[in-house]
RNA sequence: GGGGCCGUAGUUCAGCCCGGUUAGAACGCUGGCCUGUCAAGCCAGAGGUCGCGGGUUCGAGUCCCGUCGGCCCCGCCA
């Protein structure tokens, strides 16, 4: 019963039909959304990529295509020749854009059908993640989902259409390069005509884009694929594509405004919404202070404050003790959430408290001149009246508290932030709050590796004046590095780089890299270094997070059309899988696993 | 490596605490009726390895142990 397409050429969209189509005879084709059959008259919502249009199927006008219409079931291919006309005022539908005609049908072909779909073509639907992914082929012709895809598609077109006019050339990087050490797991890629080496997939093009600059295009960029194995996240997919653009004789204003520049137009064009530049930029210093991370969501206040002098010498060792040891005490203050809050919240918060390493998590009520807390009787008065002028407590306020390592005690009180703020409504989701975090410390002290490590990259350079401190007291030194930073979500990340191979040398030496391993791991960049590199920098955006955002989506899986599970499998493909023993054996591989 | 939530018709869930007739609902599916529906409607019907394995018990979807998988998080992600 299935027919051939023929002679029979696509006229229009369904989705784009409307008004001004009125009266014209077309011919569309597309899958069955939706078949209402009423004995006499059958309306067939059709789909295709630009949307549905309502396809009218009348006995008494073709009998045999009535016939034929009966029998379609969801999903089914059909192309229609029909006349476009007016719907009935009564019967319009104002949920479809088409929804003002409809295509009154006088032939239909059935092109091919469908077996029983897993779960139903719509927006709304809650249905398990593992399926969706297995069926990501049905789970693509959403609605939702497309839409995705192509405001991706938008996003990217943009930032092409935007760094072409501004000069940037796009070069490819090899997806097969060498593995180089810091930073994430490398992917391994076995090469069959170098047995017992490997290829490692590219965590960045780093180095490669500043062998370009040395060798003078001046302007990069590329929209690449990075991979890095780790463990997955809602916003990390262990491939993933960055924006990655890196520029000659810049300084760090140059590259910020290059890329807002580019963001503008990217929100310009993708979805109409001018956005206001230069964003502002904010220390890491301050971010860590108020917001207790380097990625401060700046829609909404509710900033943390540091109170470890009110406690440096108290009696209450539940304060004091940690800062013996060297840590912070950290306050903040819900304004007026008292009548708000219930014991059973106190209760859920401290668990949350503890899911981010907190030992506990003090709180203070405050009710009138009362404060209702488990831990007021251990403070001095003295203590009180700094608290209260410190973090201008009033009636009604809840203050929470944290003391520990600075480390736990801002990643609990941040997300305890980002937590409260959620539950109290506190977010303008309509706001587009971007913020450039400036001013990063150099290097790391890993306290498991007992050594200074980069915090944005070994070829991040120094902020010339603090170059003194390198030897005496490296931690002070700050980075010519740059996060941009969206609605609380880091976006991309970048520096201006060390051009001269003396304080690259110098840098290595610091993070522990002996020269040797130095000029082994990275010996080409070394080398080129030294013929006449020009100073450089640049910046890598996370197409996937950006994309995330600007959809709405509250997950990465949502704007990548074939993602991976929190295992890092393909539930579509089945990737990953096992080989052939000849696969392995003309790579000269031994699988060996543990048996048990 | 660790913590939390979840796994029952095709799908989303209820049942699990407190073990006991034939495991329910909605949507979807099948058949029939129906000429203005668009979440079409009405009538009838089919559909279950209760993730998997073991244990306790006269008896397990329900209790216990293990295991697999999904999601969220910590670690990790320069």
């Amino acid at each position: 019963m299935l027919e051939l397409l023929e002679d029979w050429k696509r006229t229009d969209y369904c989705g784009n039909l409307g008004l001004k189509d009125l009266d014209r005879n077309v011919i569309l084709m597309g899958w069955v959304q939706s078949n209402r059959d009423h004995g006499g008259l059958i309306f067939v919502d059709l789909r295709d990529r630009e949307g549905i249009v309502q396809v009218v199927f009348n006995p008494q006008l073709n009998k045999e295509s009535h016939e034929k219409a009966r029998k379609l079931k969801d999903e089914w291919i059909i192309a229609v020749k029909g006349t476009v006309k007016r719907r009935p005022l009564e019967t319009l539908n104002q949920h479809i854009k088409t929804g003002e005609i409809e295509v009154i049908a006088k032939e239909i072909k059935l092109l091919n059908t469908s077996k029983v779909l897993p779960f139903p073509i719509e927006n709304e639907i809650k249905v398990d993640e593992l399926l969706r992914l297995k069926y990501r082929f049905l789970d693509l012709r959403r609605p939702l989902m497309k839409d995705n895809l192509i405001l991706r598609h938008e996003i990217v077109s943009a930032t092409r259409n935007y760094l072409n006019s501004n000069g940037f050339i796009e070069v490819e990087t090899p997806y097969l390069t060498r593995s180089t050490p810091e930073g994430a797991r490398d992917f391994l890629v076995p090469s069959r005509l170098n047995p017992g080496e490997f290829y490692a997939l590219p965590q960045s093009p780093q180095l490669l884009k500043q062998t370009l600059m040395i060798s003078g295009f001046d302007r990069y960029y590329q929209i690449v694929r990075c991979f890095r194995d780790e463990d997955l996240r809602a916003d990390r997919q262990p491939e993933f594509t960055q924006i990655d653009l890196e520029m000659s004789f810049v300084n760090e204003n140059n590259v910020m405004e290059v890329v807002e520049g580019m963001l503008k137009a990217i929100f310009k064009l993708s979805k109409g919404i001018d956005i206001g530049t230069p964003f502002p930029r904010m220390r890491y210093d301050e971010a860590m202070l108020k917001y207790g991370n380097d990625k401060p969501d700046t829609r909404f206040d509710l900033e943390l404050s540091d109170i470890t002098e009110i406690f440096k010498n108290s009696g209450f060792k539940v304060f004091s003790d940690p800062i013996k040891r060297g840590g912070i005490v950290k306050a903040l203050n819900l304004k007026g959430k008292v009548p708000e809050f219930s014991r059973k919240e106190l209760d859920d918060l401290a668990e949350f408290a503890k899911s981010f390493g907190a030992k506990g998590l003090a709180w203070i009520r405050v009710s009138g001149d009362e404060w209702q807390s488990p831990i007021t009787k251990f403070l001095s008065e003295a203590e009180k009246e700094e608290l209260k002028r410190t973090l201008k407590i009033e009636d009604g306020d809840i203050i929470f508290f944290a003391a520990d390592r600075a480390y736990t005690v801002n990643l609990v009180l941040s997300n305890l932030r980002l937590q409260l703020g959620e539950r109290f409504n506190m977010i303008d989701e309509s706001k587009l709050s971007f913020i450039w975090v400036v001013d990063f410390p150099l290097l790391d002290f890993d306290e498991t590796e007992k050594r200074y490590v980069a915090m944005h990259h070994p070829f991040t350079s120094p902020k010339e004046a603090d170059l003194i401190h390198l030897d005496t007291a490296p931690e002070k030194v700050k980075a010519r590095a740059y996060d941009i930073v969206l609605n609380g979500v880091e976006i991309g990340g970048g520096s201006i780089r060390i051009h001269r191979s003396d304080i690259q040398q110098k840098l290595f030496d610091k993070i522990g890299l002996e020269a040797e391993d130095a000029k082994k791991k990275f010996g080409f960049l070394l080398e080129a270094l030294e013929y006449g590199a020009p100073p450089h920098g640049g910046i890598a955006l996370g197409l996937d997070r950006l994309v995330m955002l600007l959809s709405g989506a509250n997950s990465l899986r949502d704007v990548i059309a074939f993602p991976k599970t929190q295992k890092g499998i393909c539930p579509l493909t089945e990737a990953p899988s096992p080989v052939d023993t000849e696969q392995l054996l003309e790579l000269q591989i031994k699988v060996d696993l543990k048996q048990e």
